[in-house]
DNA sequence: GTAATAGTGTCTTTCAGACAGTATGAC
DNA sequence: GTCATACTGTCTGAAAGACACTATTAC
């Protein structure tokens, strides 16, 4: 029996609905300018450069790049696949035999600023939509917020206290910032965020700051945060953010701007020289007290991307 | 102006072809049984459980329970999305103004098995279709054949020699599990495997051993193969795969057969022992030589799962 | 000289790799 | 006792974390 044939066999019975599916393209493109992470934005910050996929579009890679170059006439470069959503608030509606669904495809970019192309085109600092993730000033500020709302919702159940003291770092658990998603989701699901609100999910206590987005924008942007906090780990995609040559305090900034914490300095360094990334260039950056050195990524770098992984106990014979 | 403004002042000229999306789901459902990793599939070990995007699926992930369980009867436990593809070879075609594409997006489950449920529906080795991915035995096997087919790929090449050497773990390299679905790429690439042939890629050598399977399948397997490998160093997911209780040997028998290679006994239990994954049970497995202790996986486990996480040299104030 | 930022040395603790050992069963 | 498998102890070297130190500019 084919494959063909094992699928219509154990297949459902047709219904003469027919079914239209929209899968939209949606990008979430970063940046890192002076210590502050950005995203590009249409709709004055509310919504990610999407549109439809097309036919003229030879994989979805090709339609993602095509939709952000004409919206936003930003050039594109190194990008990846995010997640898929089918978002039940968008989700399938029927009218008369004709139903309807939407797909969101979703990419992560990874580029270097460059002036906005459009009116309503804008780079906003992801952390305008998630203020609790930024912890290299003060933790505390919001903190204080979190924990008085979450004691309400937490209540006296164990189980919940225990999730929230994992999400947030709190009670002896450690901080772990690649936890973004979970935190947005508990949020969330406490009614805390305004979207909650918005989509119909009881609120019981006062919104905690952070700017709302279009649709589920705003968890699109919750997830690219997450998989890039996970991913500067063990890969070394700092890479794309970077300029041709830069500082080695400047390329700290940068992992701290993403991973929302300050790190230390020698140790950073440490770490930096024993992956033989980067290659000194003769220059030096001028500005108050001593100049710093300049380097850039060595070019052979390419070829031996991706070969780090982390480690198991292997048995050698 | 909002959203839907912004999108379509800057949103290409509508065209006439009516589009027509297909939204494919498919499920790769992985189970350990005798130190053996196994796949589900359908049609004698040459497709996985698969089936449209229906009207009446709530989500992506409960059409995927719907298919697998209506095509094989087989109860599904965990599952996480793993890719979205845009097939080329099965991609957009146009007839008239009606136009159609397909989409598939992929699952990866984790289970036990349970007795299979269809004439045509079998648990296969995974190492079937990739057989160089197992090295607990003898790696150098498969390995003198690749190298030689390989040799003729790579001709003068340095470019192609360090990407061969990085991904194969040859001349120095080390060889890393997680780069399953590199490796098949490279393969594809090199004409190698059967699909390259079939899908009309140049094909210069000899095949190397391994089942093919239906469209890309094989390449969704790769890719379910590199996640879990990648997953298994940082989440505790062999949860899903274990029974009730079972030896600390089993376990590592476990994730042996999925990272491909054989662990450090001593070292690997101390590895367990400072996760606190588990807990002892009263009862001993019977057999030749020493009884083993059996364990099972705390319960208190759920709620704390997913906080490790690796380390960035983070300053403390 | 001071202020300001750049960059290094090194001590201590923790952890990973390797190898040796002991324990408990069947016969 | 032997054989087979289960399990533990510990030595060693390599990283990770923390802290203090020196270097080079502008003024």
């Amino acid at each position: 029996m084919s494959y063909d044939n094992a699928k219509r066999d154990s297949g459902s019975v047709m219904k003469t609905v027919i079914q239209t599916i929209h899968a939209e393209l949606i990008a979430v493109l970063v940046a890192v300018t002076g210590s502050v992470p950005r995203v590009l934005t249409l709709a004055d910050g509310s919504a990610f450069p999407a549109g439809p996929l097309e036919l003229t579009h030879r994989s979805l890679q090709a339609g993602v790049r095509a939709w952000v170059e004409r919206q936003t006439h930003h050039p594109l470069g190194y990008i990846e696949q995010l997640y898929t959503f089918a978002d039940p608030t968008r989700g399938a509606t029927v009218a008369g035999d004709q139903a309807e669904r939407s797909i969101s495809i979703s990419y992560l970019g990874l580029t270097r600023e460059i002036a906005s192309g459009g009116d309503t085109v804008s780079w906003q600092n992801i952390y305008r939509y998630f203020p609790w993730e930024d912890r290299r000033s003060d933790p505390t500020l919001i903190e204080r917020t979190i924990r008085a709302e979450m004691g309400r919702w937490v209540g006296t159940s164990a189980e919940r206290a225990a999730r929230v003291n994992a999400c947030f770092g709190l009670d002896g658990s450690p901080w772990n910032e690649d936890l973004a998603l979970s935190r947005y989701e508990l949020l969330y699901e406490m009614g805390l965020v305004r979207e909650a609100a918005r989509d119909g999910q009881s609120n019981n206590g006062e919104f905690i700051p952070g700017a709302m987005m279009h649709a589920d924008h705003r968890r699109i942007l919750a997830t690219a945060l997450s998989r890039l906090r996970a991913k500067i780990k063990y890969r070394a995609i700092v890479y794309e953010l970077m300029p041709e040559s830069f500082s080695l305090l400047e390329l700290q900034r940068c992992v701290e701007a993403l991973a929302g914490q300050r790190l230390h300095k020698s140790n950073f360094r440490r770490l930096l020289a024993s992956q033989n990334l980067l290659e000194e260039t003769a220059h030096y950056a001028p500005g108050v007290g001593r100049p710093a050195k300049l380097f850039r990524f060595r070019a052979a770098l390419l070829a031996e991307r991706a070969i780090a992984g982390t480690r198991l106990p292997i048995a050698r014979p």
